[in-house]
DNA sequence: GCATTAATAGCAAGTAACCTGCAATTAATT
DNA sequence: AATTAATTGCAGGTTACTTGCTATTAATGC
């Protein structure tokens, strides 16, 4: 089993994906890694509000889920929740087709890797390029 | 068919959720039922704007919400859209679990009601509220 | 190692969506 | 018409997020 979370991952990750090895990126991934719930934006910045600048952080994040290294979700509030992708997604297939689960308690985003968004035919005219399914109630911590 | 739109059925519906019948109340009943897509707040200001007072608005959202009389769907900006809700929810019963199409092009928020959110099974400990399934794509008439 | 340069980071300032507190108004009731 | 509790409108504030621009730094070639 592979070590979970050195450096030297963060960096091959970066390096696979074209991109800079910068003090930013490697502490975002860091903290992301570290965690069993997707964390938002402004959790982010109260960890890692000393080491790096606010806007940095929005455009690191912006730039990892373009990439296909993250993905966003949105909880209840419409603020933006990060957690690092499954190692299936790329930059061209973007997979996140898993269901998450926001717990209106705490308030922290799950992952359901378990569970999968089942397949819809559209109506006519319609076509379907990303599914989002959020699963809102109280999760195992809370219950 | 029962005529829709006029003053008097938004009254009854009003009355009927022990609210009182104001202007700004009906105004947005009126917007509301006049649009096939969902509507967002910041659509609903400017098209209100001269009637009602922003945070009027945003209060006659919140309290249709809690009584079941509209749902709210959170667009791709995680802004929030708000549609008349089905006959079926109330108070207690908040039954919007069919799915939501939110177009990338236009934007705009389209209920498939013709479409339901399928039956998940929770993880142990998770107890499920609600249920947001929302695809994003391109809609009929941006294709 | 040093210079180059294109990418990235940081700073200042701004915007959009939404909220809170409080006084003024008004719908429902008597 | 008077009462009162709900509702509205205004002032001002907060939070999440963005844009423009300059400074810095990682990667590359010499």
């Amino acid at each position: 089993m592979e070590e979970m979370g050195s450096d030297h991952n963060f960096e091959q990750l970066l390096e696979k994906n074209d991109l800079k090895k910068t003090k930013p990126r490697i502490s975002v991934l860091k903290v992301l890694a570290s965690r069993k719930t997707a964390t938002s934006q402004p959790d982010l910045e109260d960890i890692l509000g000393k080491e790096i600048d606010r806007v940095t952080l929005y455009r690191v994040l912006k730039t990892f889920e373009e990439k296909g290294i993250i993905h966003k979700i949105l909880d209840l509030n419409g603020t933006a929740n990060y957690a690092a992708c499954d190692e299936s997604c790329t930059e061209h297939e973007h997979d996140d087709k898993h269901v998450h689960f926001n717990c209106t308690s705490c308030l922290n985003v799950y992952c359901l890797d378990e569970l999968h968004v089942p397949n819809l035919s559209m109506p006519k005219g319609f076509t379907a390029a990303n599914v989002t399914l959020i699963v809102y109630g109280i999760c195992d911590k809370c219950n």
